[in-house]
DNA sequence: CGCTCTGTTCACAAAGTTGTGAATTGAATT
DNA sequence: AATTCAATTCACAACTTTGTGAACAGAGCG
């Protein structure tokens, strides 16, 4: 039974929901999981917004976006003049992840709040110390993280 | 110089701005931050208010949010009958991070569009596949990074 | 050179969020 | 039991977000 088409529909519309969920925008998470279930190599803004039941304008915003953040990659096709939008082969995942460098914005923050309370010894500054470490520590190991799912996914 | 208090705010809003943009809701990243600061073991729904410049309603409402998520915890004073809010004293990062089952819920709902495609060798199929094992690895390995957060702030 | 097809942009409308003020509930103190 | 203060809840208003339709721009083909 190949390719059960509703329930990969069903798939395309939850896992959307569920990264809506951790704060990703609404279209561009069904464009990329639409991107993600579809057979051909990538889709044109047409066969998206056909398949997502949307207006071409919302297809224009989410893959905007989406290049933005480096998830999805735009090819123009010879022959056609429609433009496809695929997924890097190898790159989405970790543009997901490591790409922002939210946690060492954060780390920087902590440290200039230990700054300016200038006490380590009391509560808040061991307090934010604290956050400014463990954010420096996710900074850190994030990509090692990355690079480890790099070799294993190479490997086996 | 202790306690540069505009500093303070500062970082407050900025950091608060910073997880909002990551799609932590605006009022509980602020409540979070302010709580982070202070120099109190925790501060009552009415600091709160006064210094964030906001209602009660809406303390009322960020509080809830952040004890559902459990990074804030509600603790009646002895003495007075307003109810004081602290930050666990070890846990909520981890509560930022891997409190959510997100990474597992992804991984089944692309193993179960490995199953509607049916077909690995498929661009989709082998596509699929891999966003199933990537969060897999992440629902497994997340945790033993903060594992090792625990293990490295005990020791050092 | 103009026609056609693709994609973008703009103003607007619909929908959803978010915080407020007022009323209500609830608990502690007298 | 009554009073008083804290916290919650509710309806509403302000704001933001999000997607639409229509106009626009631009590339390639005839």
């Amino acid at each position: 039974m190949p390719r059960n088409e509703q329930a990969l529909r069903d798939v395309v519309e939850q896992s959307a929901a569920v990264l809506t969920g951790a704060g990703f925008p609404k279209m561009p998470a069904r464009v990329l999981m639409a991107l993600m279930v579809s057979d051909e190599g990538g889709l044109t803004a047409h066969e998206l917004a056909e398949r997502l039941g949307v207006s071409a304008a919302a297809i224009s915003g989410a893959v905007r976006y989406l290049q933005t953040v480096g998830i999805v990659r735009r090819l123009a096709q010879s022959g056609s003049r429609r433009d496809r939008y695929e997924l890097p082969e190898d790159t989405w995942y970790a543009a997901m992840t490591s790409q922002s460098p939210i946690y060492g914005v954060l780390a920087g923050l902590a440290e200039s709040a230990v700054t300016a309370i200038d006490d380590p010894s009391s509560a808040a500054g061991a307090r934010v110390d604290e956050m400014a470490r463990f954010y420096r520590f996710l900074d850190a190991r994030l990509p090692e993280l990355m690079a480890e799912w790099e070799a294993l996914r190479n490997s086996g």
